[in-house]
DNA sequence: TCAACAATCGCAATCTAGTTGCGTTTGTTT
DNA sequence: AAACAAACGCAACTAGATTGCGATTGTTGA
């Protein structure tokens, strides 16, 4: 269990249904420090020891199914991931707020007064996913 | 000009500064009959004449810069393509409503119900897409 | 109209994110 | 601590997308 509201990331693996290994715990602690979305590569390089990539595919891959992570779109390219937030299940990732991707620094930012659309009358699909994308420059890459 | 209402792809590409081929103008009248979003793959397998996917990818390219199609996301696999509305540019592409992905067939639907968010009050950010993408099973699938 | 230039095209090679198979290592359970 | 399952690393592979370059087609202006 966590102490004086740490969180103890293996326990966090265990609760769903994960090995407790050094590396997924270091993983999911790099996602709990970092703001925004990260690419497979952005957490090659965020990680202290060398760890393969197959390794980090495959851990986002069942971070995913346990309802930890989830991937976000970048422009059609490669997938970011992103820590779930306390609404996603294993089943269901649906985001109130929209993310902008800054197309310059790949950079994602969570933007919490665009509200995504209410779909309690979507008919005739089975929703799992709801995303808000914002696509064009932030402010730093905008001036420069 | 077009004829009686008639659309000239021509003088569509002509007036986007894109040089009259006959591919692009068959791609072009494809993107206008087809209600959904393509992939290059699907864009091969409708053209009655066979062309280079090099070709598609390229003439692709060059209508997002000219501000006739744009891409769409399709669960971070492939690129999806699709027409412009009138209220996109070539440096802007918002919609202002929904788009469904079906994770089984693969389909893209508009959902004209589902309204974008307004994003006129957001700040420090240049905005030049608008995306919301819903992604789960529709009808067909989720019965199948 | 047609020569000159620019845009487009096709082919082949290349790039790269992501996947798969399999033998080894590490974690979990009892 | 033994037995089983999950996770890992390596190497090979897949497939969407990109690039270089010579050939073809389209556009422009005299």
């Amino acid at each position: 269990m966590g102490v004086k509201g740490k969180i103890d990331f293996g326990d966090l693996l265990t609760n769903h249904g994960l090995s407790k290994t050094m590396f997924r715990m270091e993983l999911l602690k790099l996602f709990y420090e970092t703001k925004n979305s990260l690419t497979v590569d952005e957490v090659v390089k965020s990680l202290s020891s060398s760890i393969n990539k197959v390794t980090i595919y495959r851990a986002l891959e069942s971070f995913e199914k346990r309802g930890l992570t989830h991937r976000v779109p970048d422009k059609n390219k490669l997938s970011r991931y992103s820590l779930c937030r306390e609404e996603c299940t294993a089943d269901s990732h649906v985001h109130n707020h929209g993310h902008f991707i800054c197309e310059s620094c790949d950079q994602t930012f969570c933007l919490d007064d665009v509200k995504s659309p209410d779909i309690t009358d979507v008919k005739g699909f089975y929703v799992k996913k709801l995303k808000v994308i914002l696509e064009g420059y932030c402010q730093k890459c905008y001036t420069n």
